[in-house]
DNA sequence: TGCGTATATAAGCATATGCTTATATAATGA
DNA sequence: TCATTATATAAGCATATGCTTATATACGCA
């Protein structure tokens, strides 16, 4: 209703939208929406260096888009279904292409981490 | 199906997402999508200059998501209905709060462009 | 406790981005 | 044709972004 709400709307949408305006972010969310992953699995499906995978995966948690489960030495991350912009990222998430052949080749590599 | 196609499905989006990634330009489709517009009008509405809302609209006509339309000195633009990424712009602008208020206070102030 | 593995953080750097100012181009109307 | 208005483009600059390398922290296990 009020103009100030719009502006928190439109604020709120365009941060979203500039996070996920990265292509490895992207796919990331994707990807863990799918399948909860841990870093290193990441970081060998993107061929990208760790530190730079663990602060893609900071900005995504600190905008709350991904929440952490830690397992032993692991830090599995996933989608927050409660974050803000759930519905947002449903949407735009339900339009991309799976991704879960990327974990199926890590297995097939013998790279997946599995712990109960 | 294709990686290849999977791939290029992700660049769409993301080079999408990245341009209305910015409040500016998020609101400019918004806006144009409700009413079209010319370049005075929205350096009114955003009390931005004139050289910087003619950057934005070049970035966002260069991704083919809105199309000019000459009527005399003024050049109009709007949201185009043709964009290969049409449905994501309908789905993300679809929840946005209108816009239309904001040319109505143009029209109060007696700015409203208008040319048959 | 000490070592190896996983992850996070800090600092530095190159590139991208969005603004500014200045200027060019296009259309209107006298 | 010239002045005015609308718009686009170019160049320069400050900040943001995403990577790198180096280092810190956390956990599991011997």
């Amino acid at each position: 209703m009020s103009a100030i709400h719009e502006e928190e709307r439109l604020d709120q949408m365009s941060n979203t939208l500039k996070l996920l305006g990265d292509k490895t972010r992207l796919t990331i969310m994707k990807l863990v929406d799918e399948q909860e992953c841990c870093v290193c699995e990441l970081v060998e499906i993107f061929k990208a260096s760790q530190p730079s995978i663990s602060q893609h995966l900071r900005k995504l948690k600190d905008a709350g888009l991904v929440k952490e489960n830690r397992k032993g030495q692991w830090i599995f991350y996933s989608v927050n279904p409660d974050s803000k912009q759930n519905e947002l990222i449903r949407s735009l998430l339900s339009s991309l292409p799976s991704q879960v052949y990327k974990i199926e080749e890590l297995e097939k590599k013998g790279l997946r981490i599995s712990c109960g």
